[in-house]
DNA sequence: CGGGGGTTTGAGTCCGTTCAAAATACGTGG
DNA sequence: CCACGTATTTTGAACGGACTCAAACCCCCG
């Protein structure tokens, strides 16, 4: 009678809100101790090994995620079996509430990339937040405005930069989350996903993004094994960015 | 002293906001009287002809428009010359409100397209009636969540449709708000914008725009002729769509 | 040590782009 | 209302980036 692989674990002696690290830096952060509680009593809170699925794309919304920790993807897909990847969340971001606030159903799948530990609050607990705290409501609003940026810039560089240039800006993203500098001076990235999701952020196929990677250690601008990126000189990925250097 | 064209003029004596008919379909249409009355007193009307800025990319948003009547395009430029056209907005409709809530530079232009009547709301006076109205905030979450989901899907139709299908998917939605029928029981749309805006909102170029509109008048989907389109058989439309017929 | 998913490589094709020129529509002033 | 100049749209030819399909290669894990 073991579990099946693709049912998460429900965490039964979870982290309170009151001490969760990821609340102060999410949307969470300005509730009064009354509401934390409130939050801290409705949650319900999930872990998930990577390949696994939060909520899938048209499941209904019930309600919005808390990342506690880990690396979730969303990923959307249409008709025809095309797909992309939308974008990676990480802890203290919330999950769903886009379809939470429009009242759809999910647009996109939510996928743990990493071993990630995930609160659920449901709709009704969430929607008495919400008349009880302008704010956070507000919180919300600037979230949203700042994903439709990105969304929007996403379809500008989609259409006028090719892929070079697309992968350029990913990775100068990517180091600042998933980067350190080793012994050398250089930058590694260590990405949190395969190769087939960075083409699938790229909007592009995994062939083509194997094809632009050996363009990219050809010119010496970053070396790529497994899942490491080495930039061994930052000037060199800015440049394919504006090769002006303007 | 003649004033310069690209001068919007401010309306002396504009609609007032308990009359506009905008308003009803609009996320004020739920606001109290007394606070009709303060956005009517704070509101600045002015009327743009076709080609002239509401705001420009790069601008300090210092509140946020609102259509009375006409046609604005959003569009969006990169460093490099650049630009897709975003979205169309219409009367009732609000503008600039994602620069105002993610506390931004608007990352847009807004242009009119047909004569229109904008009015502005300050900031200050937007905040009040967010304080004032929780619900006001709800309906702005909605409305940032659906152009959100609208922008994702736009997202993955470049990356995984080619030309020909988006511009069927563009002709569908333009005609529930631009079409009419014909004596003879065609669609007819009165598309908005010259040729240049349709490629820009497909993301592509004008050339490809017109090879792809001459190879649908060959295959007897659509004709076009200045900014009329007819359509014969709507199911020649879809079936480019979804060609299976699914 | 043998699968099997993921990644890479190769060859060929297609779609969309670029650049240039011609045709057409448009607005403006006479 | 027509003529003119300008902007837009269309057409053509050639190029190029990304895709498809297919096979080989590689890990990684069981």
């Amino acid at each position: 009678m073991a579990k099946p692989n693709h049912i998460p674990d429900r965490v039964s002696n979870p982290l309170s809100c009151f001490t969760c690290q990821s609340r102060n830096r999410s949307e969470w952060c300005m509730l009064s101790d009354d509401d934390v509680a409130l939050l801290d009593g409705a949650k319900v809170t999930k872990t998930y090994r990577p390949g696994q699925i939060i909520f899938a794309q048209g499941d209904l919304c019930k309600g919005i995620y808390c990342i506690e920790s880990g690396v979730i993807a969303l990923r959307k897909t249409d008709a025809g079996g095309n797909s992309v990847l939308v974008r990676l969340a990480h802890s203290g971001q919330a999950l769903g509430y886009r379809a939470y606030f429009a009242r759809e159903e999910y647009a996109a799948s939510a996928e743990a990339l990493k071993p990630s530990t995930v609160c659920f609050i449901e709709a009704s607990v969430l929607s008495g937040l919400l008349k009880h705290n302008p704010t956070l409501g507000l919180k919300f609003l600037e979230h949203l405005a700042q994903d439709l940026a990105n969304a929007e810039e996403t379809v500008l560089r989609n259409v006028s930069l090719p892929v070079r240039i697309r992968l350029a800006h990913l990775l100068l993203t990517l180091k600042d989350r998933y980067g350190s500098v080793n012994d050398e001076g250089n930058i590694v990235i260590s990405l949190p996903m395969k190769r087939q999701d960075v083409a699938a952020l790229l909007g592009a196929r995994p062939e083509t993004l194997a094809r632009t990677i050996h363009a990219l250690e050809t010119d010496k601008v970053a070396s790529f094994s497994a899942r490491q990126v080495m930039i061994p000189d930052l000037d060199n990925l800015l440049d394919e960015i504006d090769p002006a250097g303007i």
